[in-house]
DNA sequence: CGTGGAATTGACTAAGGTCAAAGTTAGTGG
DNA sequence: CCACTAACTTTGACCTTAGTCAATTCCACG
């Protein structure tokens, strides 16, 4: 429950037309020059967020709307007597309080896996966003269908997969989405920031049943925990185990 | 998989300044008549529908969108040797088919546990939506936000509560759902169509064994299983075996 | 070294799944 | 009105998966 902190810097805001996304070619770039005009002029300013710290309460408000730059953290809920359960990851390009923006509240919190830097927007501006650049309104649209889609998929998995392919499709899934954006260097996750009760929070399974499912996976040789993370030795097998086809490899839009 | 069905008719379109969803009450009406002209030039027509039929079908695309004005579905999605998974339900005022409109094709199937009316859209036409009522736009956005809400909901559910609890969830859920679009008469559920074993596929549950926590449930006496449905006895007991806040009661838009 | 947060493991328990059989109910056709 | 089905619901017996508990081991770090 680390407040989220802005360091002390010797950094300064990126400005749009450089956004590391765009030249990425992980995404679909602005359309013209109008929405990258339009998009500057929503930016209100940049959040970087250390590792550990939790960027939204379950609960709360938030006059804010971040894209993320770079970085990653992860989305949840709680129940009463502390059980937790990991929706989803947030990766760079996603869009992260749209909730907040629309509903009264929050219904989930985000915490930083690593240190993030998000790009910030005024809530209370969204809808002139709509009014004044439709098409980047309609992006927002498509992310939040991609997420609801990519819940879909989660639901999946933990209603009805079994632990073993669970696990599988889970790391298959970080590793795809990670892989998708350049999250990390090299082929193999470093799921560093990442634990086994991460891993079994988002699995519903528990913390030592999560243990022994990686280690079966270990024994498949399709997976190696590393002292800094796990590498994945074989992804296709890894979605074959899940009964995945992966993710599709669209270019997409970011706002 | 039946295919959906145009019954003979005697039916014919209801115009949008009578659409039904409208003097609900439960839902915020057009802005102005605006808003209204461009719904109604937006709509291309009804899907009816039969119950048990297949609206859509995981994996396809399809050119529509679509509205429901009455009755209830589900949306599934499937593992290749069948094992299935309930991701939620679709009621009056839900959109059906965003995500075929948006990605290259529907990852889910939809199923229509009742009859259902369906206002049909077209999903070439719905970046013209946003151009042309960006506020449209918006209230779309805010459905998918919403949906998105409630499969989170649902994950922790199945992710992390007892199978009482989840079970208690569920039911609560639908109930409070159906009551806010008026879907069934009177105070109780009546959920008829919907069988043990779709409880058991949303839960995440063993057929078997939702019929043992069903039988829990009755037990405490906050529900009832009978011939046409359930009744729920003690709605606030239900949410609080589960632990669960219940809906937020704002009036939502609709396209 | 000493500490604390992960990761591992083994032993035991419990929640939930599988199987099989029987009871209900609604619908069909005679 | 009655047998006959088919689809659901119920139950009991037994099995498997996953959870709980309690140590132990590993490391990174001060």
């Amino acid at each position: 429950m680390t407040p989220p902190t802005t360091p002390p810097s010797n950094t300064r805001a990126i400005p749009c037309e450089k956004c590391p996304l765009r030249s990425s070619g992980h995404f679909r770039d602005f359309e013209n020059d109008e929405e990258l005009a339009f998009v500057s002029h929503f930016k209100r300013g940049e959040l970087l967020a250390e590792a550990r710290s939790t960027l939204f309460v379950e609960g709360t408000n938030s006059p804010h709307l971040y894209t993320v730059i770079s970085g990653w953290g992860f989305r949840y809920k709680t129940l009463q007597d502390g059980r937790r359960q990991i929706l989803n990851y947030v990766m760079p390009g996603d869009f992260v309080g749209l909730q907040a923006s629309l509903m009264r509240e929050m219904q989930h919190a985000v915490e930083c896996l690593s240190d993030m830097r998000l790009c910030l927007f005024e809530r209370s501006r969204l809808m002139e966003l709509y009014s004044r650049n439709p098409s980047l309104g309609f992006d927002i649209t498509w992310i939040a269908a991609r997420d609801e889609r990519i819940l879909d998929e989660h639901l999946l998995s933990v209603g009805r997969r079994t632990a073993v392919e669970r696990t599988a499709y889970l790391l298959a899934y970080i590793q795809a989405r990670a892989k998708a954006v350049g999250l990390f260097e090299g082929d193999d996750v470093d799921i560093t920031p990442l634990t086994q009760q991460h891993l079994a929070d988002t699995l519903g399974l528990s913390l030592v049943h999560t243990n022994k499912t990686l280690r079966k996976l270990q024994d498949l040789k399709v997976i190696a925990w590393r002292e800094a993370g796990v590498r994945v030795l074989d992804i296709d097998r890894l979605c074959d185990i899940a009964g995945w086809q992966g993710l599709p490899d669209e270019k997409r839009p970011f706002v």
